[in-house]
Parts: C-alpha cells; structure tokens; sequence
DNA sequence: GTCTATAGGAGGATAGAC
DNA sequence: GTCTATCCTCCTATAGAC
C-alpha cells in the first residue's frame, strides 16, 4: 500500500482491476477498499478512465527503461537478446498486476489515452525488432520473419503475467532462463536440426 | 451471418464481444445489430452470460477436436506435435475472434460455467503436455521443464489472434510453418548450440 | 416469436457543506 | 481532503399484449 491516498487509490485499482477487470470494477469498489467514499476519489482523479491510463502508462515506461538498461549492458546481438528477454520475463513476473491490466484492458481507454500508449508499446516492438533484425543480418539468427517472430517472443514472455505464481514451484529466474533458452533455439538454425522431417498436418 | 435468429445472435454477439469486450456490449447493443427488441434476446437465452458461456464451450470443444484429429494422423511424436502446432496456429487464426473471446472474457462467466470450461482447458493442455512429454523421455526434446514450455507454446501460437489480419502480408499457412519450426527447433537441443555463451543479464 | 412498457437497481460523475 | 446527497443515464431482466 502507498503511503499516501493517491498511492492507495493506484495500488487498489491494480488490485482489483486484476481481479475483476476494469469494467466490472466500480468507483465505490475501489472507494470501499481505500477506507473513504467515492466522491473522494475524484479529488485525485477526474475519471476512472485516467486511473487506467495512469496504470498503463507508468508500467509502459518502466519496461520501456528496463529493455533499454538491459540492451546497453550488452556486447554482442545475441546477449542483447538474451538480455531483453530476460528482463522482459522478469519484469512481466515480478509487476505481474500491472502487466496483465496493461495486456488486457487497451478497450477501457480514450481514443486520445489509446493512441498514446499503442504509440509507446509499438516504440517498444520495434527495439527488440531490430535486435533480431540484426541478428539475422549478421547470420546469428535464421533468416525468418521478422516481426511474427518478435509477436510470437514477446506474447511467449508476456504470458507468465497469466500463470504464474509467486511461490510456486519455479523461481522468477528458473523461468526466465527456461524461456531465454527456448527463444535463443528457436531463432538459431541448429546444425543437424530437420526442419521438416514430416507431411503437414492436414488443413481442412 | 447464421440463417435463424439463434444463430444471429450468436454472430452478432461474437463481433461484439471482440469488438468492445463482454463487459462493455449490453443486450441493446446485441438486439439492436440483430434487429430485435432487447427483450427478445430472452426468448433465445435466459441471460447475457448464457451467450458467452455458449461461445467458450462452442470454441473449446471444436479446438480440442481438432487437436485429437491432428495427433491422430501422425506417426511419431515430432509429427504429433508439428501437427499440434498447425493445428492450434490454424484453428487460432480462422476462428480469432471467438478464440480471442475465449482467451479474455474468462471472468465473465459465472461460477459453475467457469469452473466447467477450465476443466476442458486443463484437458486440452495435458493432452499438449503428454506429447511434449513423450518427446522428452524419448530424447527427442531436450529435458525441460514440460508445463512451463507448454504454456508458452501454447499462449505463442494463440498469439496470432490478437493481430492477424486476414488479408496481410502472410498467410495462415505461412504462420502456421513458421510458428512450427521455431517451437521444434526451440524443443530441440540443436547440436552445436551453444546454450549460455554469455553471462546473465543483471537482474536489479 | 416479437413487441411495448417498465421494474428495480447500479453506474459514473457533480454540487456544495464542513 | 473528505463527506453527504443527488442527478441522470444505462443496465439486465421480466410481464404481458399481439
């Protein structure tokens, strides 16, 4: 909990906003739970709608910063990756609140609110776009397409924020490490592996 | 759009609950795209949450068909789960807005639905596990741990939902291969794939 | 089957006192 | 800053006519 009211009405939201979704959360709901009535909320905010904006946006920025951090502590294309999905991982687990509201509840926002934060987030894509542009140029990488690869990695690492659980059988780190494995292999054209060593499935 | 009413509102009910989410789509808004006065609705369905619960059971257990029929036409375990990739990459694709539905609008339903659908999901995923499973025990798969790699297999292939468009750059098939290879070759300890050739990224 | 009418409640947000 | 009181809109669902 904050240490002030504003504080607690953020902590709250996120509470309940993971719990039950942003429109099935009421004003007086979340009023309830920071011990006042929900006139008051709207000292600190001038609608529900920029309590969800403001949760977006600082978890944005944050990861936005921890993407960059990672990259720069990083020699070569391939630790860059590592790095990033490491941290990606990471933090997905560890805000894990913050990240399943910011994944799921884009809908609840204005046109203006929306268009702001899918501006950050697709500034966000496009950093970790180019390191695994990069590693293909450099031959480190298959050659493979670009972009549903980076949709495909991101949505992989981001899916933690569903399922995990804090004191669960596996640690933060044991995860992170299971996935920066799995996605450096899966970008690298293992010598020896057959990629087609079967007919497709059929496709009705 | 279906030929009866029931059917309509099902369609209809699927568009909008894609569009703007469970929550936020009223009976009007459903009995006004089907051209019916909302009381209407309730001569089809007892309620809004009866349409939904529809909607998840119709999706889940056409996936999981189609999941057993792309197992059952395949040989080895490497075929089972290529086929189990296309076909999960497939169905994801051709029906996105239902599976998107189905992915989201969990908290919708009421106790009893919810608990009857996670039961079908939980079926689905074992039965994605046992293949990953098997796969280890015969060295075909490095050892890892099976439930973590499925979740994330799982939640990449379903990821197309969130932004394929039908009429883009790729193919649904196009996807479906090359979601196929990086999961086999993420599966796979590649021979000569160095697996930690740096250190860790910093974890604050 | 589809309609009109309405019950009965909850929602977001504001006004103005303290 | 926080309160009480209230406005006005919208919601799900039902009753009963046609």
């Amino acid at each position: 909990m904050g240490t002030n009211m504003k504080e607690t009405i953020n902590d709250v939201s996120i509470d309940l906003f993971y719990e039950k979704g942003y429109f099935a959360t009421s004003v007086s709901e979340i009023a309830k739970r920071c011990g006042i009535q929900k006139a008051s909320i709207y000292y600190y905010y001038s609608s529900k709608e920029h309590i969800l904006y403001n949760i977006h946006k600082t978890t944005l920025d944050d990861l936005t910063d921890y993407l960059k951090q990672g990259v720069a502590a990083a020699d070569d294309v391939e630790a860059q990756l590592r790095n990033a999905v490491r941290n990606h991982v990471h933090f997905h687990l560890t805000r894990q609140k913050e990240t399943f509201i910011a994944n799921s509840e884009l809908r609840g926002l204005t046109e203006d609110h929306y268009q702001n934060i899918v501006a950050k987030r697709d500034e966000y894509e496009r950093m970790v776009q180019q390191i695994i542009s990069n590693g293909c140029k450099q031959a480190i990488f298959a050659k493979e397409d670009v972009k549903i690869l980076s949709y495909a990695i991101l949505t992989l690492c981001t899916s933690g924020a569903i399922w995990f659980k804090p004191n669960g059988r596996l640690s933060v780190d044991d995860i992170a490490g299971i996935y920066e494995k799995f996605v450096i292999r899966g970008l690298k054209d293992g010598g020896g592996v057959k990629i087609f060593s079967q007919t497709p499935a059929s496709e009705p």
